[in-house]
DNA sequence: AAACAGTGCAACCGCTCTGAC
DNA sequence: TGTCAGAGCGGTTGCACTGTT
């Protein structure tokens, strides 16, 4: 629409800001205040456009901003509120104090993104894809085997873990053994996402956090991955001991129900979760409606993330983030305040 | 020790959207 | 209604730093 150019490229400087040019800026703002970018490089003296003075005020130089790392909650804020959100990083960024929205996507792309991805999780859906995960490690694991894809069937997708399955069983595995699940053209009557109404955004949210909470528990650790999906019990009784988390309104048949030991890290995360959500009625049973009962005027809650704040290796926190995608969004909350 | 590759981050670009006038 | 400035966003670049060979 024929709009003139934000700056007149001409004679302007680009690149590093020098801390002369720092200073000159924070002078000015601090006498005048921030705003009339376009006319603030003259009055300030700086050969800068007024959008890179903007930035690097709102980016860099504002007394409010903190600097360093992230800490772990602020990791699991990012990573709750993008899963609401999507890439509205200032809309994430008011709710992280002291954090920008360019530094949050920096942080995001550079390492939320590249560690969910590692950990098969899709970081624009949030859910727990199989073919992100390194399914060349997955099928070296002296753990695999076709009992152990039987209990990854509820979690994973379909067709990755037909592919998965394929490839066990052309490595010497007993295709006789082979369930009626997988058998050709079975996986796509147990793709679990069909069961999610698909305009149902919290639902489909909530149950990509049960997913992911069991592929953390996969990848986390091998001993984890053992306890969690070694040949199945057969005490059926287990299925009564586990809380219907992952089952609830979302149409899980018996069949599809992982087979988990009652001491397994998946029980124990899922016992922790229902322990620390403030809806808790002492029972097991874990629904949607649990979930967003948690008050408003809480934050986010932060589940059991003391141990690793401001500090842990990415291991620890890798081997903790079964608590980054759990969820707890208070009822009452305003999603209209996000848009 | 040097060369190289990988990584993280600040900063920029180009575009769209929004609200004030 | 059109124009404009500011804000926001996704993508990208350049450079410093670090780890590996």
């Amino acid at each position: 629409m024929g709009r003139s150019p934000c700056c007149d490229k001409n004679g302007l400087k680009k690149g590093p800001w020098t801390p002369e040019e720092d200073m000159k800026l924070i002078q000015h703002i601090e006498a005048h205040g921030a705003g009339n970018w376009r006319s603030l490089p003259k009055n300030a003296g700086l050969q800068r456009c007024g959008k890179s003075c903007r930035l690097r005020w709102t980016n860099y130089l504002r007394p409010d901003i903190k600097r360093g790392r992230f800490s772990f909650e602020e990791e699991e804020t990012i990573i709750q509120l993008h899963s609401v959100l999507g890439n509205k990083w200032s809309a994430i960024a008011a709710r992280l104090p002291g954090r920008t929205d360019n530094e949050i996507k920096n942080y995001w792309n550079t390492h939320i993104r590249k560690r969910l991805l590692r950990m098969g999780i899709d970081p624009v859906t949030h859910a727990p894809r199989l073919d992100l995960l390194d399914l060349s490690s997955l099928l070296t694991s002296p753990q695999l085997n076709i009992s152990n894809l039987l209990r990854l069937q509820t979690l994973l997708n379909p067709e990755a873990l037909r592919l998965a399955m394929t490839l066990v069983s052309s490595n010497g595995s007993d295709q006789a053994h082979l369930p009626i699940q997988f058998q050709p053209n079975h996986f796509q009557n147990i793709n679990i996402d069909q069961q999610i109404p698909p305009n149902n955004i919290n639902a489909a949210s909530f149950h990509n956090q049960s997913q992911s909470l069991a592929m953390d528990s996969i990848n986390s650790s091998p001993q984890i991955f053992q306890d969690n999906f070694m040949p199945p019990a057969t005490n059926a009784s287990h299925h009564q001991s586990l809380p219907s988390f992952c089952y609830d309104g979302l149409s899980f048949s018996d069949q599809m129900r992982p087979d988990l030991s009652e001491n397994s890290g998946f029980d124990q995360s899922m016992n922790s979760n229902s322990n620390s959500s403030s809806s808790n009625n002492n029972s097991q049973n874990f629904s949607f409606d649990s979930v967003l009962s948690t008050p408003l005027s809480s934050p986010p809650t932060l589940n059991s993330a003391a141990p690793f704040i401001n500090g842990g290796v990415e291991e620890e926190r890798e081997s903790f983030c079964s608590n980054l995608l759990r969820f707890e969004i208070p009822e009452s909350l305003d999603f209209d305040d996000f848009m």
